[in-house]
Parts: C-alpha cells; structure tokens; sequence
DNA sequence: CTACGTGACGCAAACGGTTGCCGCAAGGAA
DNA sequence: TTCCTTGCGGCAACCGTTTGCGTCACGTAG
C-alpha cells in the first residue's frame, strides 16, 4: 500500500522513533540526520497517516462544523470563513448539514466528537436544554445562540434592528410589519424583541406576522398577507424570506420601494442583485465564523475551567432602494 | 476520559472481542449476551472511537470534499447534495475549500486520503496534467470534470445550450453574446462549443465576451461591454455573472426582456428571485452529488479494475421572463 | 583516569478498536 | 459411549504513530 514509517525507518537504517521526531519534532534530533530523513521521506513520497497519528497523540486537525442548512445563502459565507481560518491552522473541516432538523444535533456531534478538536456549532433552532448536553463535548463554540457556561459568538441584533426602525420612521412609516422566523429560533426571539422594543421607543405600530420558515417560498406566501394588511413598511426575519416577498410583490403589481418598504437581515449577497435592490441589516457571519474558529482552536490547546469566551458582534443597516418615503394613501 | 471497550469487557466479564462483535457484527455472538453488552455499553453511555476503528479497519464513514468555492451559489445545492447522500449511508463529509486555487488540491487531496473512504472533486478549474496525479488517489470521482481513467459524473451543456439558442432564434434573435467563464475552466469549454455549435447550426452571430470571473461583480462589468456592442440577447457562463449582468443593466436603464434578453446557467434558487426573472439553464446539481457519493462508495466497496463509471446527466432550458422577442431598433 | 553530564537514538508501551484463529463445551449422530 | 460438528467467546496480533524512558558513546571537568 502506502509508505509508512517503518519504511522509512528501514531505508535510513533508523528506528520508527527516531524518523518520527525528525519529522514532526526536529530539535529532538541530530540536524544531519533529520535533514537525511526528510529528503528520504520526501523522496518514497511518505505522508502520515492522520488516523494512526491521531489515536496516540489526541490532535486531529479537523474542527466539526454543524450548520442547519447550507443552502441557505445566510451560510456559505459563515462555512467559507471557518474554513478558510481552519486552512490557515492547518485544519480541515468536517461538516454536518443537519437539515433544520435539531434532533440529529446531539447524535451527529458524539459521533464527530473523538474525531475533532473542536466543535463548531451554528444552531438557532435547537432547544436549550438540549443544548446543555451538546455543551459538554467541549471544547465548543456556539455561533449566534447564547450558551451558559459555554463560549460563543453572538450577534447582537439589536443596533441594526434600532437603525432599521430609525430609518423607516424617518422616511415617515407610522405602521411596520415584521414577519417572524421559525417559531423555536433563538435568533428570531432575538430579532422579535429587538424590533419590538425599537418600535415602542420609537412610537410606531408593530404588526407582527408568521411564523415563516427561512425560505424564498415562505416569503411568497407572506407576500400576500403583508399586502392584505395597512403596513407600509416590512421587516423580514432574513433575507431569504425578504427576497421572496419582494418577488412575490413584483408580480402583483406593487411597487417595492415606493408602494412599500422592505428591509431584510443578513445582507446575503444577493441583497444588492435583487430587484429593487434590499435595503438589509448586514449581519457579519464571516467574522463571527473566523472568531469561532479561533475561540475554539484557543480552547482546544489550554482547557481553562475560566468563564468561556463570549464575544459579541454588531450589525448595521445597509440602505439600498428597497426603502423608500411612505406614500400617501 | 471517555468510555472504552475495555471498559465494558470489565463490567460485564467478558472479553474485548466479544463486546466488539457484539456491537459491529451482531451475528457472531448469542443473542443474549448481545442484548447485554448492547444495554450496558448504552449505560455506560458508550461511543465507539471512530478513530481507533478506522486504523484497523480502514473504513472511515467519511467522504470528502473537493470544491472550488463554497460562496457561488452553484456549490452548496452540490455539497448539500452530497452530504445528505452520505449522510444516508452513515458517512460525514469532510470538506475542502480550495477556493478557486487549484494548486492546493492536490496537497489537501493527499491529506485528507488515508482519512476518507473516498474523494469526490469538483474541480473545473485545475490542469489535466494535475488532475492525472489526483486519479491515482482512489477511490475519487471528479463531477463535471472528464479524466481519463477515472469515475466521473459529467454534465452535458450541448442539450441545455441547443435548447437555449433555439429558444432565442424563435424570439427573433439573430444576433447573440455569449459571456465566456474563467480562461482554464473546463465548464467555460463546454458551454463555448456547445453553444458555437447551436450557433452554427441555427444560422445565427455569436459574439463572444470575457473571460469573467463566476462573480456578481464581474457580470457588472460585463454589461458595459454588452451595452456597447450590437448584440440582442446573452447567454452567460452562469448565473452569477447574469444577475450582476441584469443588476447593471437595470441601473443604467436597459430593461433586462423587452430591451436585452439574458440567459444564465446553472438555475440556481436566486434565479426565480431577479427581476426579471431570470432564464436559465437548469444544470442538476444535487443529482450529480447524489450520484457522485453513490459510484465512490461503490468504488470504495468493491475496487474493480474495471472501467470506472462515467454518468452523463443532461441540461435543459427553464424559461422566465428575462427572455423576450427581439425589439426592433 | 574516573566520573558525570549530555546529546542522539532505540525500545517498547501505549492509543482503542478489529479480526483470524483456536479452544472449549454442548448437542447430535452413530 | 464416543466422535464429530457447530456455536460461542477468548487470545493475541495488528493498524501506524507518538512518547516516556533507558542506553550508549562521547566529551569535559575534576
């Protein structure tokens, strides 16, 4: 099969030993001889077998990445940033779609468990007290979800939430939809309670629609609901769903922008091709990746009993053409 | 730590051996001393070391990845694809982002190969002579990609282009752009014959643009080019560059339908979403992951010398709104 | 010249399972 | 009763690396 070791250590005339310090722990050896094995080693073309490596040594160099589901564009840019964080450690990534469906969470993360070095978890829909349990296989990170006695990356929703609720109100909305996420969704809670207390402090008429699932489909389906109510302006629970509702709204004839406003979360990149293009409040899932990444990776080389890592991110709006001045009735 | 075999050997007074079997191979011990370890090994909340298991076995219950860029919306109905097919089988995937790099993939192929039962590559971009040195890790399939000796799931543009030329030459246009892909992609060489093909055989112009980057940004600065030149309708290399291309084209006033027809490839779930919406070549993604998974596990099981499998999935036009009849100028 | 320190390397025991082979006991056939 | 078969379970080797500890030779100091 594959060279290993022991070949190598036959070819040099060194024990196994001696050829896996040369390799991976060069002080520990004659530099003569490290250099002679490694220009052997490269030449049989040896590359260590990871599993073998990892049994003894504990290290794997893979981090677990759960996420709900990665064909939401909420994601990808979240994934690409923990790999790309993870490459840069020399990681790998072992991914698990777990399809919006919570209860594989628990399963999925024991069976990674032994085989990373950390987990990475993006999970807004599970309950918290299964997430208690998900908390022990430490060392994690909790991405967007709040944790006790667990690190985690939060996005604080509540600025940009403000600034949204700020600029519709300066463009004269007095009534403002929000179409609610996913009803067990930690960040919709989030979401909801920021907007609802950015409402009150700025005395505007809340009218809360869904719950709605983070598809375009959904959207569809509250396009309609939000057209058949008196709003004037909507905030959606994501992008996803802003951009079926802009969609479905186009169809019908009415005028996103001038007609109504619509404002979305996430700032997907899709945000600035949609038509008209959406006003969102930009929710920075790259740096919340990264940041988890290295949270993790910092847990995993001193297992502190400390208070775990919280840190917080902020988000903001960006104003796009989805919103507009409220039009006279 | 964690709970061992030998642990449960201890609390139920029986071998090692017989607890592994027990286990992993339910036919070769009593059924009743089955039952027994398998309720206690659940007390004692045991969970197999996936590590330990794959040095002496070999198998991994693992796939991986290759893929060029998480972000373009075109890989995460694959990845999805592939991991829910995986996951089916009891496998996880583990997943490189080689981040249209092509140079690291090699190196992360070698890595990740002792670690997987198997690799599948999406890889448009790499050189044939680097691909060659990939093959030779096997079990691997390459989707969309076509190397010699190697299993593959290839995607047939001619159909989906013939279909889209005609499409347009039916509305009137005599006249039409094509937006070619990056220089080296193996992707942007299908589509370009196929549709100098159609071109030819309908008796219509072909223009051709770019090379642009599978970017929102570089369809921007292709509609400039588009705008200037005297073409009536644009087929691009996918649909990112098309809706960067619409984006820019709304901006400045052209409306995307009556005034410009465009066509994008690969259909993906924004598609639906423009404005207009947009026409495009449906391009079977998810199928192709699914049966990526399912020929190198197949692979993985019985490592014929055989001829490896080559699967041609085909591509077919969905027509929106952002094709109309030729304007008179 | 002896003794001791030190650097360079080898030995062997892990790590946690899997699996080929063997022994043993019980059951059936002769 | 004896012999053979069959089912069940144990023994021990093995997968490829890492790593604590011991050994050996050499250099230096006393």
């Amino acid at each position: 099969m594959s060279v290993t070791l022991a070949d190598i250590a036959r070819a040099t005339g060194l024990s196994a030993s001696t050829v896996s310090r040369a390799l991976s722990d060069p002080d520990k050896v004659n530099p003569r001889t490290r250099d002679r094995v490694r220009k052997i080693a490269q030449d049989m073309g040896y590359v260590p077998n990871q599993v073998a490596r990892s049994l003894t040594s504990g290290r794997n160099d893979l981090i677990g990445l759960i996420v709900p589901d990665i064909a939401n564009p909420f994601f990808p840019p979240i994934i690409k940033a923990v790999q790309a964080r993870a490459s840069a450690k020399g990681k790998t990534v072992l991914i698990a779609d777990v399809d919006e469906h919570p209860s594989d969470e628990i399963q999925r993360a024991r069976v990674m468990r032994k085989r990373v070095d950390g987990l990475v978890v993006v999970s807004p829909r599970t309950p918290d007290d299964r997430l208690d349990q998900l908390a022990e296989l430490r060392p994690i990170v909790f991405v967007n979800r709040e944790v006790k006695g667990a690190a985690s990356v939060i996005i604080e929703d509540s600025e940009g939430m403000r600034e949204a609720v700020e600029h519709l109100t300066a463009l004269g909305h007095r009534r403002i939809g929000y179409l609610n996420g996913p009803r067990r969704s930690w960040s919709n809670t989030q979401r909801q309670n920021a907007v609802r207390e950015a409402c009150a402090a700025h005395g505007v008429d809340l009218v809360e629609f869904g719950p709605f699932e983070p598809q375009i489909q959904a959207g569809v389906r509250a396009a309609d609901l939000v057209h058949a109510s008196d709003v004037t302006a909507v905030i959606a629970y994501d992008d996803m769903i802003a951009l079926g509702l802009m969609a479905r709204l186009n169809e019908r004839g009415v005028r996103v922008g001038p007609d109504i406003s619509v404002i979305g979360i996430d700032d997907s990149p899709m945000s600035g091709m949609a038509y008209p293009t959406l006003t969102s409040i930009h929710v920075p899932g790259s740096e919340a990746g990264a940041r988890a990444v290295d949270i993790v990776l910092d847990l995993a080389d001193t297992p502190s009993e400390a208070e775990p890592a919280v840190v917080q991110l902020e988000t903001r709006l960006i104003v796009r053409s989805s919103t507009s001045p409220v039009r006279e009735r």
